[in-house]
DNA sequence: CATGGAAATGAACGTCGTTCAAGGATTATT
DNA sequence: AATAATCCTTGAACGACGTTCATTTCCATG
């Protein structure tokens, strides 16, 4: 019967990251503290310092868990559209990130509110990043046939880089605001100015 | 000679914006506390409170000293290329903008680090970014003559948004690190794709 | 020079993340 | 089943933080 203990602590780590997600999805990043999350999920305080190094390390649970729900909302969305036109994808990719960042303003901000991540860290939210830029880079793929993989990769990177700036500059209220149909509307337009000009330029190239 | 200790309060916040920019530029945001700036600028804590409301208004001030500066940047650099095309000009000014914030990475990361600012402030940093947008808008005036200026202004936001969007991941180590030179590069790429889609979709529309 | 009011002081307060000796639980041994 | 050995959890304690406020110090004025 070795491993009571261990179920114990996998279910405080289900149930630490859950309510911290909560805290930080209703009151931002620097209203999770560990006094508070201490008593919402019944432990003592230095029982959170067991399972995570510090409460950086929880928070960045927290994010890979946001992201990987990022992820999984796109996944969705380009699943019931996989025959469109590669603008199109794109185009309802960049409604989808902005979509859930409006549903998720406080999760989504933790995300880039978290500072700079040491490297002795056993979280590796590359992996999804790499499968969210894959989502962007696969209707490239059918938009620039003929281009190297890892120049398309760096390709699909600046157009979701660009899509992200848009939303990043609309979410604060501060620098211009602006109504989400507007943010909706520039992310639609970018795309499809950066897919015209993508393709031409690599027209203009071929000829050349 | 009345107003002496008027002048005092001056010299002092000077002394307190230029610390805290030095510890913000070499610390980061997060190493800003308000003892080591009190003992640094040789007076005491609650000196700083009868200056600033409290230390979120102090990097408020170095934030807007921050932003003023970019827009310097961003002025000289565009001085003297007044009569080259437009294309040109847009991609200067994003080079000039990821160069201000390859050099001074960290000021540059406080002005998004700093949360949500209160209405009560006295500190009005739209105007800064009003000049900064209108930089981007100018160029465009030229590329999108015959488009109403309120719609010129919110293409200029959004690609200004592009090219941060680009600079802001291109900064942060994880979500696929990329080299500044090929950042460089996909400023370059962005803004001509978008320009050269701009036009296009412009022309698209007189003709129909 | 005296004096009234404004401004600076720094000890004190409450809260934060984090630690660690002490105590309790779980496993291994007899 | 009882004891020993090991691990884990606990929550009071620590240092540092932003912020306040009774006290002291200073300056402009009569």
């Amino acid at each position: 019967m070795t491993g009571k203990t261990q179920k114990r602590r996998e279910a405080l780590r289900a149930a630490l990251i859950e309510a911290a997600e909560r805290r930080i999805a209703d009151s931002g990043f620097r209203g999770l503290t560990a006094r508070d999350l201490a008593k919402e999920v019944g432990c003592a305080v230095g029982a959170i310092y067991t399972i995570f190094r510090d409460m950086d390390a929880l928070a960045a649970a927290v994010n890979a868990r946001t992201t990987a729900r990022l992820e999984q909302a796109v996944a969705i969305a380009l699943a019931g559209e996989t025959d469109g036109d590669a603008r199109r994808q794109l185009v309802l990719l960049g409604q989808t990130y902005f979509g859930f960042v409006l549903d998720n303003p406080r999760l989504w901000s933790a995300i880039f509110e978290l500072g700079y991540r040491g490297e002795g860290d056993d979280l590796k939210p590359e992996a999804e990043h790499a499968r969210l830029i894959g989502h962007v880079a696969r209707p490239l793929e059918r938009l620039l046939p003929d281009m190297e993989a890892a120049r398309r990769l760096l390709v699909a990177r600046s157009l979701f880089a660009a899509v992200h700036g848009i939303v990043s500059l609309g979410q604060q209220s501060r620098f211009m605001p602006v109504p989400p149909s507007e943010v909706s509307a520039q992310i639609a337009f970018i795309i499809e100015a950066f897919c015209d000009g993508a393709v031409r330029r690599r027209q203009g190239e071929r000829e050349a």
